[in-house]
DNA sequence: CTCTATGCAAAAACTTTGCAGGGAT
DNA sequence: ATCCCTGCAAAGTTTTTGCATAGAG
């Protein structure tokens, strides 16, 4: 059994073809994937997509974030890490994850948005 | 003239009424707002509202970012601080500016994912 | 065999655009 | 007087839901 379907044994999810290739296509990504990246490596109808994604992240398989170009973004939930968007460009960059704590809560999952050296000129 | 109509006039858009309420309100509340948040308050078509938004960003004005009950949230770009969204409840909370430094970069806002106290459990 | 997942189509939610009329300088 | 702004309606985009069929355990 691969990791990845061992991922999906250890939740209360059943182990689908159409998940494993999610989930697949994330760990193989540099970086996060919206739908509209993952349409044209997987044929898939996007409710599918939807609920599934829905599920790993109740599972806590994967985390998202909304980008300024109104779409979100998708990535396996292992070596948390921070993101950068440029505002300017959209670029999404991933960043080693910066030290905030913040007593109480438990954090997830950080965006930081600005000027990506490219664009601030 | 206001404190509010001098900040339209430092910029290359005109003065007008609906653009001086859209910022009193801004500058009024104490957490960022979304459209919805807005629309009660101000007899506004949605139409004007995110024209007007626009040019606030374009202007550096306003600052604005996703949360995930898939709204846009803005505010004064004025005291840059960092946000907390609860990815259970979807609050949103405005933090002291954390400290973090990117070189070559121009950090415009900062927004942290996670749970928040009351549901960190 | 039973319960969950999938695909298709339609709907929902938020934001943007076209166009004609109104307002600011 | 000119050019930008506004409201209304319609369209655009991304995500969600209903329903019948297919698939997993």
């Amino acid at each position: 059994m691969s990791n990845i379907e061992k991922l999906i044994n250890n939740t209360n999810i059943k182990l689908t073809t159409a998940r494993v290739a999610i989930l697949e296509l994330f760990t193989n990504a540099s970086k996060p994937l919206s739908y509209e990246d993952i349409k044209s490596k997987l044929a898939m109808d996007k409710a599918t997509f939807y609920r599934n994604i829905t599920k790993f992240e109740e599972e806590n398989l994967v985390t998202s974030f909304e980008s300024n170009d109104k779409k979100r973004y998708f990535e396996i939930q292992k070596n948390p890490h921070a993101h950068f968007i440029c505002s300017a460009c959209s670029k999404i960059e991933c960043l080693k994850q910066q030290s905030i704590h913040l007593e109480g809560y438990k954090i997830e999952n950080i965006i930081i948005k600005g000027l990506c050296p490219d664009c601030n000129i």
